[in-house]
DNA sequence: GCTCGGTATGTTTTT
DNA sequence: CATACCGAGC
């Protein structure tokens, strides 16, 4: 029995066919990881290829992760040699080793779409352009549609002709480029563009990468660019040796380029590639599939193929309509509360990120741990920007931006008009910022800012200095960045809560980089920065802590879940405004595949929700029930309007209603105790919590996976509560620390709460129950292994 | 040079 | 509703 054997024939004919291009459609949860990484197995142990010749490409570092770990199992030697990664840092990689052809020096920065912004902004105000008539945001977008198809500034200037508009965007385009540049750094759409530039200008870079990647696969590859496109076939030109993966009816990337064309024309780009169908759903329901099924139906312009399962039928799928929005996310919720999954099983799926506030919110209040998926990304926190910064000017001397951003953080008395002067000197000179700053003394009219500056260079160069010494680890650095550079001192006055949770989060940069230079041995600066630079918010999911997952739509593409809400169900908010007003009826089906997308993420449950009345930019808006819910036959689903006070989902448990519309108070299964998750008037007295505090107390609303749980006393519901059902063997358990560090009596000081006096600690048996008495938050009471409360 | 408060302004979705 | 930018006052 070889491990061939556990495929089903048409995924056994995707593995073994190796040779010349082959497109794989795989539907929804066909199980097409399972063909990428045995087809892999199979090349190296059946066909003797050289692990070293094989590329595999994925779009998230989530994804490439998974990919490698699976394929590290069943294939025996040589798995490490194997390139499995994404587009972006295979082209990083790719880039570090060849980019000076292209006049950039090998430790270019990457970046962000901040950091593009602020360089917009740069770019609009040296060429004198008025911001409101050409908005940042849009000549952004101009520029990264434009690189994604590969048009050079040169080129979108001469296809402008005599549009005024077109020729200014062009104008701008070039600037922004040479501003790039200038600053030794790429944006995101470069890295794939430029890699592209640079295997057409050098063929004997791209030979040797072509005789490198003899066997090449591609996932998703409906989300492929047209620069995407371009990249794979330069390097599958020579062998031609290339599978691509990908499901046409998944395609939701349109608005970041994707070119839906690229896997409907696949064999017109491949003469002789060969098609395999993967129709067999192993991931959900029958109901659930049927529905997806039906929702998809409506789409023309698709590759025809019928997804079927031998899975079970399931129970129907629900759709409930809802007053407000708030009563929504209450009531899935609560429904999340009373299922018998455990909460990482269950996923909240919305369209906007402006959504995932309300369910926060009642997450929150309910005591429902949870883990939220995108939002601001953690890597945009300011904090976490600052030190990047500051690594980057150590790093690389000529980024502008990031120089420019420290100059004067912590405060060090150097304002606009000082900056202003040595840009001046710099534009001047050709000189890059943090150069100029070098030359402080030069720079005219700067009188005593000129010391401080270059106080400040003295510090960065004592930096430099250091990190050449090979046992000066990141984390080192990063701590004595925040030491030296005054800004933890900064962070002290700004307040204790404030200053805690923005400490907690370096100190989470800080494990990154610790962890970092575990897994990479020589490891260097440029290195770190890379990485995080690359990471997207789905990639730092970890699956492992018990919490319900919140996160939109389209980060949802290739995840899975037991349990699954669908909420915001309502026309012009899904599909949007902007996609139903459109006269291209191209983009409502974008929209339909992604709630294809939705729907298919679950397996065993799935629940649709919608609100008539929902606050949209301040004002109220009233909106009829979502198209896709009328596309699922009514046969398939369980549809009703949810009255509250009749709801079925209500257990006495949950009475905690005092913050509802139609609240009713109601016994308090939980023995009187607020157990204080939300408001700060919780005094310990049952019904009466929930002073409406918002989430933004906890500090979490700038989190990019942000979450609470450890840390916060809101932990504790569901195994507090004297009506817990046993989440199917996950029940998450509690550890209970052996003897504390503090008793009645003492101070203590929580990471969110700040200080405040033990009032009481109770054994509850698994766990100890502290009571506090903060100075600013009030009572609260919380689980010792949870509040990691430290004495002081 | 810095801080605060006012007003103007804008919205999908993200590697 | 929430951020971003600008000008007044310290």
């Amino acid at each position: 029995m070889s491990i061939y054997d556990t495929l089903n024939e048409v995924q056994r004919e995707a593995v073994f066919h190796t040779e010349g291009p082959l497109l794989v459609l795989a539907g929804a949860g066909s199980g097409k990881t399972r063909v990428l990484t045995h087809r892999i197995a199979y090349l190296i142990e059946e066909k003797g290829v050289n692990p070293w010749n094989i590329l595999a490409i994925t779009f998230t570092n989530k994804a490439a992760g998974e990919m490698r770990e699976r394929v590290d199992k069943i294939v025996g030697f040589g798995a490490e040699s194997i390139w499995v990664s994404t587009f972006h840092s295979s082209c990083v990689r790719i880039l570090r080793r060849h980019i000076e052809s292209l006049g950039y020096t090998t430790n270019f920065t990457i970046y962000d779409s901040d950091d593009q912004r602020t360089l917009m902004r740069q770019v609009l105000k040296t060429l004198e352009i008025d911001p409101k008539l050409y908005k940042d945001r849009a000549m952004l977008g101009f520029i990264s549609t434009a690189k994604n198809e590969l048009v050079t500034a040169a080129e979108f200037e001469l296809n402008a002709g005599g549009d005024f508009r077109q020729k200014k965007v062009a104008q701008i385009y070039k600037e922004y480029q040479s501003q790039l540049k200038k600053n030794n750094a790429l944006d995101f759409d470069d890295l794939i563009m430029k890699t592209v530039e640079l295997f057409q200008n050098n063929p004997e870079v791209l030979d040797y990468y072509q005789e490198r990647f003899k066997y090449i696969m591609v996932d998703e590859y409906q989300d492929t660019n047209t620069a995407q496109f371009k990249l794979v076939s330069l390097l599958a030109g020579k062998y031609r040796n290339l599978c691509v993966v990908g499901d046409d009816d998944q395609s939701i990337y349109k608005f970041r380029g994707a070119n839906i064309g690229n896997i409907l024309n696949f064999e017109k780009s491949y003469p002789g590639a060969s098609v395999i169908k993967l129709e067999q759903n192993y991931r959900s329901s029958q109901n659930i599939l049927n529905a997806a099924n039906e929702v998809i139906r409506h789409n023309r312009g698709r590759k025809s193929k019928t997804l079927w399962t031998a899975n079970e039928e399931g129970p129907l799928v629900q759709y409930k309509q809802f007053e407000t929005a708030a009563e929504e996310a209450d009531a899935i919720v609560r429904d999340i509360q009373n299922s018998e999954c455990g909460y990482q099983d269950c996923a909240v799926l919305y369209r906007t990120n402006a959504q995932s506030r309300l369910i926060e919110e009642k997450c929150l209040q309910r005591n429902v741990p949870y883990r939220m998926v995108g939002g601001v990304n953690f890597y945009q926190r300011k904090e976490i920007k600052d030190i990047l910064a500051y690594l980057k000017t150590i790093d690389n001397g000529r980024d502008d931006l990031s120089a420019l951003r420290i100059i004067n953080v912590p405060k060090r008395g150097i304002g606009g008009t000082s900056v202003g002067k040595v840009q001046a000197f710099a534009s001047e000179h050709d000189f890059s910022i943090y150069d100029a700053f070098c030359r402080a003394q030069a720079v005219p009219g700067l009188g005593k800012a000129a010391d401080k500056i270059l106080k400040f260079t003295a510090l960065i160069e004592d930096f430099r200095e250091r990190i050449r010494y090979e046992d000066y680890s990141i984390r080192e650095l990063i701590e004595d960045v925040l030491d030296e550079s005054g800004y933890q001192k900064e962070l002290e006055a700004e307040g204790e809560i404030e200053y805690q949770t923005r400490l907690e989060n370096i100190e989470e940069l800080i494990n990154k980089a610790v962890s970092f230079e575990r897994d990479h041995d020589e490891g260097t600066l440029s290195e770190f920065l890379e990485e995080v630079a690359l990471v997207a918010d789905v990639d730092r999911m970890d699956d492992s802590e018990n919490r319900v997952t919140l996160m939109t739509l389209h980060s949802a593409k290739g995840l899975e879940f037991p349990r699954v809400y669908l909420s915001g169900m309502e026309d012009g908010l899904f599909p949007s405004m902007m996609s139903i007003s459109s006269d291209d009826k191209e983009e409502i089906e974008e929209e339909r595949r992604l709630c294809y997308v939705g729907i298919t993420r679950a397996q065993d449950f799935l629940m649709l929700t919608g609100a008539k009345q929902r606050m949209i930019n301040g004002e109220t808006r009233y909106s009829k029930t979502s198209r896709f819910v009328e596309e699922i036959p009514a046969d398939l689903l369980e549809c009703d309007k949810l009255e509250p006070r009749l709801s079925p989902f209500r257990k006495s448990s949950d009475f905690d209603d005092s913050d509802l519309p139609w609240g009713q108070g109601g016994g308090n299964a939980r023995g009187g105790s607020s157990w204080g998750g939300s408001g700060s008037g919780g005094t310990g007295n049952g019904g009466g919590a929930s002073g409406g505090q918002r989430p933004t107390t906890w500090g979490n609303k700038a989190a990019g996976v942000s979450s609470f749980g450890p840390g916060s006393n809101a932990y504790a519901s569901k195994t507090a509560s004297p009506v817990q059902k046993p989440a199917f063997g996950k029940a998450f358990t509690v550890e209970k620390s052996g003897a504390l560090d503090y008793k009645e009596g003492d101070r203590v000081r929580h990471v969110k709460f700040g200080e405040g006096n033990v009032v009481e600690i109770k054994d509850g048996g698994k766990d100890y129950e502290v009571t506090v008495c903060f100075d600013k938050a009030g009572i609260k009471k919380m689980f010792a292994s949870f509040a990691k409360l430290k004495p002081i």
